[in-house]
DNA sequence: CCTACCGATCGGTAGG
DNA sequence: CCTACCGATCGGTAGG
């Protein structure tokens, strides 16, 4: 548990491989960093339950006692990969800018989205699915983490509908949940080679007239 | 892995529980579908790998050992349900009227689509996330079904804008991922009370005609 | 970071 | 459907 708060910005868990000849200068991930790396790839191929203490330490090139000085369970791993999936969305919106149009911010809002889920692919897979497997404490810190996400999705909707640009008599409970839906089940299709803001931007028009002929 | 052939039409996995006193004459319900109700039940809940076959004896009130004169192996199981969730999904296509106009059957595909979901939320869950535990025979057999049912939801698309309800320019690879994101996601939000034929028709403007003001 | 080890549980089998 | 049992592996600890 208490592991969580090694977190910091950026959440070290974007990537578990060092760059080729072609980046320069990348400094060495400490073995603490390649846990998390490789537990966020694990558990997103294999779920949680799939991935055991031992495989992580195989990845690591390590004996699974050693795991033990890093956390005090397996299950810290699962929170920290799962609140750090909450961070990067949450950071997502954060970085938006604030000095455009409601529904602009809205169709940023996607490609922050689809390029999360993209860029963070395991850790987003986590997110997704493996968050479920949490006990309690950080069970509820992760729920309270998703639940404000979807309330400031929500928002974004409610000052593009204040200023006129979406439907005044917009289903917003639903609207909101179609675009959670496209953009979650975004990590069923995207592959690391996905341009996400040409996805979002292609998935926009869709959204915002529809599919129909008129 | 031989048991999947024992799923009779209909599946048998629709629910583990006897109606109360309400219902009457319902046959009793043999080991065999008590064991893949609760199977799917516990699948869907703990996940596969989170799932023991004591577990499982314990849901039905027999010994481990016992649950091997149903099943060759674990698997078995996930194979069983996984392919009856995709059973589930396309004979819910195949019930479709067909002497209606082709947006009007892809309206209904979204309906059927949702009520699968909320009717079998076990077997639609193992079908979305658990699935990919399954080694390499039946994976590819389950693969190749969900496959052909995209492909389906595809041809129902390529319909209606032959017919002219859709769109002429549509992005028809998009469009069929929308419909699925929004029917798939369905999993996070309903509970066995919902009214899946209502939240389809409240979904079905949204995509129609879009979230635009215009 | 290691070796050595723990009790509990895993999926599965033998033989009724 | 049961009792009895298998080797392998699980998450985790002791003690360097």
């Amino acid at each position: 548990m208490g592991s969580v708060d090694r977190i910091a910005g950026g959440s070290g868990l974007e990537s578990s491989e060092q760059r080729g000849p072609t980046a320069t200068m990348v400094p060495p991930m400490t073995t603490r960093h390649r846990l998390s790396a490789e537990a966020a790839r694990l558990f997103a191929e294999r779920g949680y339950h799939g991935t055991s203490i031992g495989d992580l330490a195989d990845a690591l090139g390590i004996r699974k006692a050693s795991i033990y000085s890093h956390i005090e369970g397996k299950e810290d791993l699962l929170a920290e990969i799962a609140l750090a999936g909450a961070s990067g969305f949450h950071l997502a919106l954060d970085v938006l800018p604030d000095d455009i149009e409601p529904l602009e911010r809205l169709r940023l809002a996607l490609r922050a989205h689809l390029n999360v889920v993209d860029r963070q692919l395991d850790v987003a897979k986590v997110w997704l699915h493996e968050w479920r497997y949490l006990a309690d404490p950080a069970r509820e810190r992760f729920v309270a983490e998703r639940r404000r996400y979807e309330r400031r999705i929500r928002d974004l909707f409610e000052a593009a509908i204040s200023s006129g640009d979406l439907r005044a008599d917009l289903d917003v409970k639903r609207a909101v949940l179609l675009f959670l839906s496209v953009a979650n089940w975004g990590y069923t299709w995207m592959t690391p080679g996905t341009d996400a803001a040409r996805e979002a931007d292609a998935f926009w028009p869709l959204l915002l007239d529809g599919i129909g002929s008129r």
